[in-house]
DNA sequence: TTCTCCAGTCAGTGCGAGCA
DNA sequence: TGCTCGCACTGACTGGAGAA
């Protein structure tokens, strides 16, 4: 078992202070000397040394550790968003714990206070509803930092995507290769998880506006919601669809990817595959899109922008400088077989 | 017997003080 | 000046003492 601090003391016979001295690096800055130096160096390298974090944040008042709560890993958007927040933070020095609340407002709030008696410095949030963000802050002494979900008000930082112009924007496209291709009437299909979230809500008014300006009539789209936006949940919609008989659309839409890897499995299962011809199009990126036949048309949300604004506002808020700001992130549209 | 209060413990940190 | 030490403090918890 590694020594503490006091035991290192103890056997050296010199002081608690010195030894902690040397053992932070501080020895030339307090001139401690060499041979001192020397000495609990090779004694700690013989018996080894183990920081008690617990006792060190009890004295600091901060435990070097954030945490981050997201609906769950399993949707790729979110697990690459902890990856490369995990990674950030470690590069800092800094600890950040992951949790997953499934979306479930009482899993979120319990997480919440969980991570606040654990002393975490800070919280990067996906709300599950518009009451978390008052409780989170109000628990975590403000220090919160919301993330890809925004439910309004300007007392918090946010760090989301716009995700009414990538809609808008992503509809146009989708229609321009339909017609460029020679379907002048193309009708759209939208699979929407969870429109509870404004997020969801956000894509699907970008998407609706830009039917309603290219002209599109009631006929040509038609809107399935599910509740989430888990693989299941487009699985299960599609299937539904395929058995009941109804034209598939030439234009898929997905609010997400989870719900999108449900979609094609139905249809897989169903009828072998998507048709060669029909248009697909997610919200969110993953690489494996790259292997469809289909034309294909994902929304990539900018990461690198996402991790260091919601980094940057966190250091913000636990140095007690600034004000919490909101920051948008742009969306790039990735087409693939859209030549 | 039950309850309340208080001192001590844990392992660190920061800072002022003391000694040669 | 160079080097080292000691104290106060952190929050949750424990155990002993004394009161009801």
């Amino acid at each position: 078992m590694a020594k503490t601090i006091e035991a290192i003391a103890d056997e050296l016979g010199l002081s608690i202070t010195t030894v902690r001295l040397v053992l932070l690096g501080k020895a030339r800055q307090y001139r401690i000397s060499a041979k001192t130096e020397a000495r609990v160096r090779e004694y700690t390298e013989l018996h080894g040394y183990e920081i008690n974090h617990v006792a060190r944040s009890l004295r600091l008042q901060r435990s070097d550790a954030l945490a981050l709560i997201i609906p769950r890993l399993s949707n790729h958007f979110f697990a690459q968003l902890a990856e490369l927040l995990e990674i950030r933070c470690r590069k800092a020095g800094l600890q950040l714990w992951i949790s997953c609340c499934y979306d479930n407002p009482d899993t979120q709030q319990e997480l919440i206070k969980q991570f606040r008696e654990r002393n975490v410095d800070g919280l990067f949030l996906v709300p599950a509803n518009a009451n978390m963000p008052a409780l989170a802050a109000a628990q975590l002494k403000q220090r919160l930092v919301l993330l890809d979900r925004d439910f309004g008000g300007n007392d918090y930082a946010v760090v989301v995507t716009d995700n009414r112009q990538s809609g808008y924007q992503l509809a146009q496209r989708l229609h321009a290769f339909c017609v460029q291709r020679g379907d002048l009437q193309p009708d759209f299909l939208l699979f929407a998880g969870n429109s509870g979230m404004p997020s969801i809500s956000q894509r699907l008014v970008g998407l609706n506006a830009a039917l309603d300006d290219l002209g599109l009539s009631a006929s040509q789209r038609r809107e399935v919601q599910v509740p989430h936006n888990d693989f299941h949940e487009g699985e299960q919609a599609m299937a539904e669809l395929i058995d009941s008989g109804q034209p598939l659309p030439k234009v898929l839409v997905c609010s997400s990817i989870p719900l999108f890897e449900g979609a094609m499995q139905a249809l897989k299962q169903r009828l072998g595959g998507a048709p060669e011809n029909m248009v697909l199009a997610t919200f969110d990126d993953h690489s494996m899109l790259d292997f469809l036949r289909n034309p294909v048309c994902s929304v990539r949300q900018d990461y690198a922008f996402m991790i260091e604004q919601a980094f940057s506002e966190m250091a913000q808020l636990i140095s007690g400088e600034g004000q919490p700001a909101r920051h948008i992130a742009s969306m790039r549209l990735v087409p693939r077989n859209m030549d």
